[in-house]
DNA sequence: CCATCGAGAATTTTT
DNA sequence: TTCTCGATGG
């Protein structure tokens, strides 16, 4: 291959990113090197140089298809792909589609596990045709559980399904014993360390019975498989190349994966920023990028990436003083030679509904100055938070995609349409044989727990439903759901007309049990759209539950894809992107930090971070917006209130020099409607008067 | 045994 | 506001 053409790319490079993508090249070549930690600020080009060093491996000649690449999302990965895909091409000239396409171990921890274990099923004792239940799916099958046990009529109040699930999942992926982890995360919980316990192994035993792993268990198999050494090896063996991206966001359990896959090190790298952890609610911990070198002899080489590409300086000094702060001491200083005057804006506005028009105002007047709304973004720390906002923005005909918060699959009648396929897929799976059950017209709880415990024992428990007793008055319903559900077992129709049959054996139970089946509907039509991206069944459910549609679009407003639209996002999904505006709300104490939880020191720290994300997503402008008056929703003592609120704690005024104060005084909406006297009428006494 | 209604509690962020 | 649990009526 030409010289030059594998030179044009590293040409593009700083020094620290060169190294990076050189490590160990120059002593192994393509071979499995000595490990490596990429410490990536913010904005430093850390995929670029991630997707640099792939497509330079593979320009010298590495198979793509013994390289592993563990991404934070799967939006993430295809991102990875396609850049190496360009870089490559620019490395060889070669059609780079070519050498990517073999690039197709490239996914979250959770979807590679569950491919993994899908393939070594037999190996396992796994049944091969496992599915998996997602957050709502596992607290529903928790909930039976803890009803089966009893903890749902004990006196003193035993947690919720939510709860419990939240406190095994944490024991699980921090590999922390229950007492340890209920004392540091769930105090108020401690004293029901026995029964929980006992509903964990209850739980475990259900989903073993049922063929069903949920999200910690793509986790726990494949950390445990790894642990027998043969296995170890031969899965270790199918990868060259190990390269983790967001590695300051792993949990203990995903750590202990990699070692025990790579035990030596050897072909590792991973990249991160122990300033943007924000993930330590599910067990993340900054640990694991700290303490990674030390785990190997010799200790693995650490190449720290600190020039910023995306932000002006102003901006950079703002975020790098609100970091500054933190009480750990963080591993880098960022820094840029994009020169700029304007400081971050510090807006004051009176309430929720002043910031709403503020920014509505001002995306307009950015937009008149030519910035497309794709460049701008809109994010918070909580995804109601938004809600005035998107009604603002909606009255003013500007387009939008919202990220986070509530997702397209939560939606009830989604649910029963996936649960349905699901049940054909796995009929061993009672959380969706208890919830398809449910739909049919005087089916409750104890009909389904008879029905399923009739066809349970049955070798096809499907073909069994013929046979079971009918529950006494589902009437036509009973022969309707077990005409459908056979021919998805025998797979009748083909992917994807399988759905289009669920959602015709769906629609007299839509019209029954929703009020609003014409929105409900077209969501359904979504879906079946959605499945024809999917070769089977078994693909379209595995992957549609690891990697759910992250965009709501609003039944209204929806943007066509080449329409221009803004963004808003909660700042967690915002992770790894950037915008050249950015606007961030209610950056209020009691928003930021949350003030939910106990305010511990490490929660705190947290959202101090997150506060540093959100802020380094903005390249040209950065507005902070505080409302004074900020509404306090479903507050169980207080119902609901305003409060007046103050400035977030992560600014005190000794950094406000890194901002630009000013007060947005929009019209006073009582100003515009008519004035009305003050006048009382009790109309309600006059309704009951008419009947005295 | 199921549907419905009312009271009381809880409440982020995501694979 | 929304979910959950328990009581009541069909």
């Amino acid at each position: 291959m030409a010289e030059s053409g594998t030179r044009a790319p590293l040409a593009r490079l700083n020094d620290a990113q060169r190294l990076a993508v050189e490590h160990g090249i120059a002593t192994h070549g393509v071979r499995p090197g000595p490990p490596l930690l990429v410490i990536a600020g913010a904005g430093s080009g850390k995929t670029d140089t991630l997707a640099t060093r792939v497509a330079h491996l593979i320009a010298l000649g590495a198979d793509p298809r013994r390289m592993l690449l563990l991404t934070f999302s799967r939006r993430a990965a295809v991102e990875m792909t396609r850049r190496v895909e360009r870089v490559a091409g620019q490395f060889a000239g070669r059609d780079a589609r070519l050498t990517t396409d073999g690039l197709h171990w490239a996914g979250t921890f959770h979807g590679i596990g569950a491919r993994l274990l899908r393939d070594c099923a037999e190996q396992l004792g796994l049944d091969p045709a496992f599915t998996i239940h997602d957050r709502e799916d596992s607290a529903d099958l928790m909930n039976l559980v803890r009803h089966q046990l009893g903890f749902s009529k004990t006196t003193e109040r035993f947690p919720t399904k939510g709860t419990c699930l939240a406190i095994y999942s944490h024991a699980v992926n921090a590999e922390m014993p229950l007492g340890d982890v209920l004392a540091a995360h769930f105090p108020w919980c401690g004293v029901w360390e026995e029964e929980l316990r006992k509903l964990f192994a209850g739980y475990v035993e259900a989903k073993q019975a049922q063929g069903v792993l949920d999200y910690d268990d793509l986790l726990l198999y494949w950390c445990h498989a790894l642990a027998e050494p043969a296995i170890a090896a031969e899965m270790g063996a199918r990868f060259d190349h190990v390269l983790v991206d967001e590695y300051q966001d792993t949990n203990r359990l995903q750590a202990s994966i990699l070692l025990r896959l790579k035990p030596d090190g050897r072909g590792l790298v991973v990249v991160g920023d122990d300033a943007q952890s924000i993930y330590a609610f599910r067990a993340a911990t900054v640990r694991n990028i700290l303490d990674f070198p030390q785990q190997f002899s010799p200790p693995a080489g650490v190449v720290t990436l600190e020039r910023n590409y995306r932000s002006t300086r102003p901006i950079l000094a703002a975020a790098n003083a609100v970091i500054s702060l933190a009480h750990e001491r963080f591993t880098k200083n960022l820094w840029t030679d994009r020169e700029a005057t304007q400081r971050p804006l510090l807006t004051i506005v009176r309430d929720e509904a002043d910031q709403a028009r503020c920014i509505a105002e001002r995306i307009l007047r950015h937009r008149e100055e030519g910035m497309t709304l794709k460049d701008q973004a809109v994010l918070f720390r909580t995804s109601s938070h938004s809600a005035a906002l998107e009604v603002e923005l909606r009255l003013r005909n500007i387009p939008f995609v919202k990220f986070g918060g509530l997702k397209f699959l939560d939606a009830a009648h989604v649910k029963d349409v996936l649960a349905l396929l699901r049940f054909a897929e796995n009929p061993r799976d009672r959380v969706a044989g208890f919830r398809v059950l449910q739909l049919l017209p005087h089916v409750g709880p104890a009909a389904a727990q008879r029905v399923l415990d009739a066809i349970a024992p049955a070798p096809s428990p499907l073909l069994a439903l013929a046979d079971a007793p009918p529950p006494p008055k589902a009437g036509t319903a009973w022969p309707a759901l077990v005409t459908a559900l056979r021919s998805l077992h025998e797979r009748a129709h083909g992917w994807p007309s399988e759905l289009a049959l669920a959602r015709r054996w769906y629609e007299p139970h839509l019209e029954r049990l929703h009020e609003n089946a014409e929105t409900r509907r077209a969501d359904l039509v979504q879906l079946e759209q959605i499945a024809g991206g999917y070769p089977s069944r078994d693909r379209f459910l595995m992957e549609l539950t690891l990697d759910p549609p992250g965009a709501t679009s609003d039944e209204a407003g929806a943007p066509s894809r080449d329409e221009d639209y803004c963004t808003l996002s909660t700042i967690h999904s915002a992770k790894g992107q950037e915008w050249k505006s950015v606007f961030l709300l209610n950056v209020v104490d009691g928003c930021m930090p949350s003030d939910i939880g106990t305010g511990q020191q490490h929660d705190i720290e947290e959202e101090r971070r997150l506060l540093y994300v959100a802020m380094t997503r903005a390249k040209e402008a950065l507005t902070l917006m505080v409302p004074q008056r900020f509404f306090v929703h479903r507050q169980a003592q207080y119902g609901d209130r305003h409060v007046y609120a103050a400035r977030t704690r992560f600014i005190p005024d000794a950094l406000l020099e890194h901002f630009e104060q000013d007060h947005w005084a929009g019209q006073d909406p009582e100003a515009l409607s008519p004035a009305k006297s003050k006048v009382r009428v009790d109309l309600s006494s006059r309704m009951k008067a008419m009947w005295d």
